[in-house]
DNA sequence: CGGTATCCCCCGCGATACTG
DNA sequence: CAGTATCGCGGGGGATACCG
């Protein structure tokens, strides 16, 4: 199969950049902040390495993102050039429909690790009381397909929010107790926290005056307020 | 390769839906308004027979478009739904990415059917003098590897605009004689028509009048009207 | 961490022919 | 016109191992 689809219509040229398989979800996951190889992959975790950098080079030939080699490190870096940059309308466009118009959590999607690394980018850091805030997520009902770890730690402070998988050893301020498929859920903006706390799918157990604020640091995914339209809105 | 991205991100699921093979190029197709099977493919002509239907059975499945089957014919038609009309947004950002960033006119984007099967779309025909007006197209510089005719005639009238891809046995009121690479560079907005016609490589012949008037029917590419970024913009 | 190198399978897709 | 049926291939990409 040629790659390209013989057309000068702009539409098929911008196709023939953008929507390659998995692409888009690398320049989503750009968008989001992921800067480096592995913290890319970890928002598209099912791509292979190989493949990754095979898209990569692409994007970066077609002038979408630019490498930078770090000074003097093996660590090297990705950003979206101006063009890259450009698409973000394309990419909005293409989450709000999928907001709208698909059911997206299934057996076949959820994944604590996935959800876990989208939520630590989306902690509102300033209402967090000062100094450090440990949280313990533990999830339940995770499908015997997901391989990684259904226990993660965030630790929050005022200037950012790292992710372990791991004990940090620290003692834990406040611990969510979750259904998976119910936190997912809550994430995509298809279930109120409020009801999912109710109904006591979701649980948090600490200090008072953290449970609740708790709600308010957790900041939803980006396409959670978009509404569905009222012919294909969730049963209650 | 599993068909999915196993993500619950709105936008890896709208993805499964939007950004296969020729999808993006079918429902741009569909947007400017075709609705019957041949039509779409004439304006994807790449693709096969086969998997046009395999592509809109597939959208039909995710609730994209709706197939009508004509009362008491063979004839079926196509059309968006509510959903589908909703990817408008981001064929119109991938089309703004395309006549931004990119070249289209090659060798291998040439196409005098192509072409002309979009013009015959963005005929001003409000601005028609009355009655029926032929224009006949003659194409030169034709890659060896289109297969179509390079002689087209264009049948309009206040109502409508007609293809012809051999003599209709009309007398002609006003021949265009064009360069393809040149018409397809006005057509995308890349060469000012005026510039084409000073230059010789797109000529007008026929009465004053409609010499005149001719490049204020032609409304050019959808996009055409989208500016370069300066820091890209095409040589004089 | 940030990738390459290889192998090899499978299926998406193009080509062609055919049908109501 | 509006597709279906069938076949065969090419290469995309998954798996695995390896490297600086």
């Amino acid at each position: 199969m040629r790659s390209g689809f013989g057309q000068f219509c702009p539409v098929a040229v911008a196709c023939e950049v953008f929507a390659e398989r998995w692409t888009p979800l690398i320049l989503r996951e750009m968008f989001a902040g992921s800067m480096h190889f592995n913290d890319i992959r970890r928002g598209v975790p099912l791509i292979s390495s190989a493949l990754l950098a095979q898209r990569l080079r692409s994007l970066e030939a077609r002038g979408v993102i630019v490498r930078e080699s770090a000074a003097q490190g093996r660590s090297s870096s990705y950003r979206l050039t101006d063009a890259g940059r450009e698409f973000k309308p394309v990419i909005e466009g293409l989450g709000a429909w999928g907001q709208r118009w698909t059911v997206r959590v299934s057996r076949d999607t959820l994944d604590p690790g996935f959800l876990m690394w989208n939520m630590h980018r989306r902690i509102d850091l300033a209402r967090l009381p000062n100094g450090r805030t440990v949280l313990r997520f533990d999830y339940s009902g995770v499908p015997a397909r997901c391989r990684g770890p259904r226990q993660f730690w965030l630790l929050l402070d005022r200037h950012g929010c790292g992710i372990c998988v791991e004990d940090p050893g620290l003692e834990v301020d406040l611990c969510i107790d979750a259904d998976l498929a119910t936190m997912t859920s809550v994430w995509l903006g298809d279930t109120p926290l409020a009801d999912a706390l109710r109904s006591r799918k979701v649980r948090l157990l600490g200090p008072r005056t953290l449970v609740r604020e708790f709600p308010a640091w957790l900041m939803l995914s980006r396409f959670a307020h978009i509404q569905r339209p009222a012919s294909h809105a969730p049963g209650p």
